[in-house]
DNA sequence: TAGCTCGTTTGATACACGTCAAACCCTATT
DNA sequence: AATAGGGTTTGACGTGTATCAAACGAGCTA
């Protein structure tokens, strides 16, 4: 069950080092030298419960955070109370580069389940990224796949149906989980039916209806939180010529 | 009409320097040897004309650009013929961002009129940054633009009705016609309603009814590709609640 | 100037998704 | 173990936007 999602080897070995970002969001070429720089930079790492909120909209923004261990949503609020899910976030994913620009974070960033961080102070790692070229680079590629990812979320919004939409989505998720070494085909969904239908432009029991069409197609199983996906190609044939790749984080 | 938008003193000085960058994406404190550096890299303004691509997807990376003058949008596009149009970019604005990822252009910009553009080659920007932290930071302040931006527009597209998406479509170009110094609630579309309806979501015949809703309203007038707004106030009440900022590029 | 093409407007109709509502079933709390 | 609460499913119905279609107008070409 919730099981397989974690204890299967993590291709992108979470635990081994100091906090795993040399691994998972900064596979650069360093020296011993370099590493240890790197390390020296890299706080150690912070411990959330589900719920609780790894920074919010408006705070002064400080550093950025590499999801170690758990789940994460982010979300833009309006004042009058609706609110957008902008992604949603697992291991070796960086979260509050949207900070920088006006040196207040942009968004929400909750945890979906109890989960654990590492604080990169920015303007540490910038003047690092001076002295380490590669560095630099990664941090450039990382903020460049951001936009790339939203990109592709805001043709998902902006031309796909709701079954599309649906199908993009445990598209995403199955190939990211398989990135990480847990089961392409069966996994446990950390967030609820009305934050899938945040993130996709739906209501909630759209998501839950065509959640239902898709078990009668055979093309998955749902049980509660726990999905299975029985013919990937049949979700494959809805969503392509749709977009370059499956939307979505 | 047209050149109310072009003839009007420039608050950023469009055609002051070598290629206007310092003013308009680059509005850094650099000494006179820092601007000649800066100088050296960037390269020489190319013109393009009205339906000319700038760079298309899946081409190599190797610049950035940014508008001088005139008006792009870029898009992305499925090979079964839809298209999503991401943004709308004006003077002063950067394009090509989304390349850095992977090597390549994930989007295609088109000049919706001539324009002009100076071509920053990246990896030369990337090595100035590193002797100039100003420019450095200030790339990143960019990147992260972008991605606020991008969000923005996810928060439209998700959750806002048809009438709001114009209405803040219409907001962000008035303010943005503003900030570089021409008339806020007076101006040309360059682009055509189907483009528009891309961008936000709609069909183009539900951007033209909505349109002309709003002018049945008193709330602007449309004549062909001039709008004004006539109760801008109006028009903010519509989305008031909805955003932090109104969306979009 | 005439004629063609393409973008735009407007209307009639269809349908996908939202809304409202009720019943169900987990999970959590005591 | 009993109860309360919240998430989920499913149904009936309403509505906003898409679709199909026709007429119009502007700009371009010859």
């Amino acid at each position: 069950m919730t099981e397989n999602a974690h204890s299967t080897t993590n291709a992108l070995k979470v635990s081994c080092s100091n906090c795993s970002l040399r691994e998972l969001c900064l596979p650069v070429e360093l020296s011993r030298e370099e590493m240890t720089q790197l390390d020296a930079v890299i706080r150690q790492s912070r411990r959330l419960k589900r719920g609780e909120a790894l920074f919010r909209s408006g705070e002064t923004f400080k550093s950025v955070f590499a999801v170690r261990t758990g789940f994460f949503k982010t979300c833009v609020g309006s004042h009058d109370g609706r609110e957008q899910v902008t992604g949603f976030h697992m291991s070796g994913e960086l979260l509050g580069l949207d900070g920088i620009a006006a040196n207040a974070h942009g968004c929400n960033a909750l945890a979906l389940e109890d989960s654990e961080v590492c604080e990169l102070p920015f303007s540490r790692m910038e003047s690092l990224g001076r002295d380490i070229p590669s560095l630099q680079h990664h941090f450039f590629r990382l903020m460049s796949r951001e936009i790339v990812r939203d990109q592709s979320v805001m043709l998902l919004l902006g031309n796909m149906k709701a079954d599309e939409r649906l199908a993009a989505f445990l598209l995403n998720l199955s190939q990211r989980f398989s990135t990480r070494g847990f089961a392409a085909n069966d996994f446990i969904l950390r967030m609820s039916r009305e934050e899938i239908g945040s993130f996709l432009g739906l209501k909630l029991e759209t998501v839950s209806r065509t959640l239902s069409r898709f078990q009668a197609n055979g093309w998955i199983t749902v049980e509660h939180k726990h999905i299975q996906l029985i013919q990937p190609p049949a979700l494959k044939a809805m969503i392509s010529g749709c977009a370059n790749q499956p939307a979505a984080h």
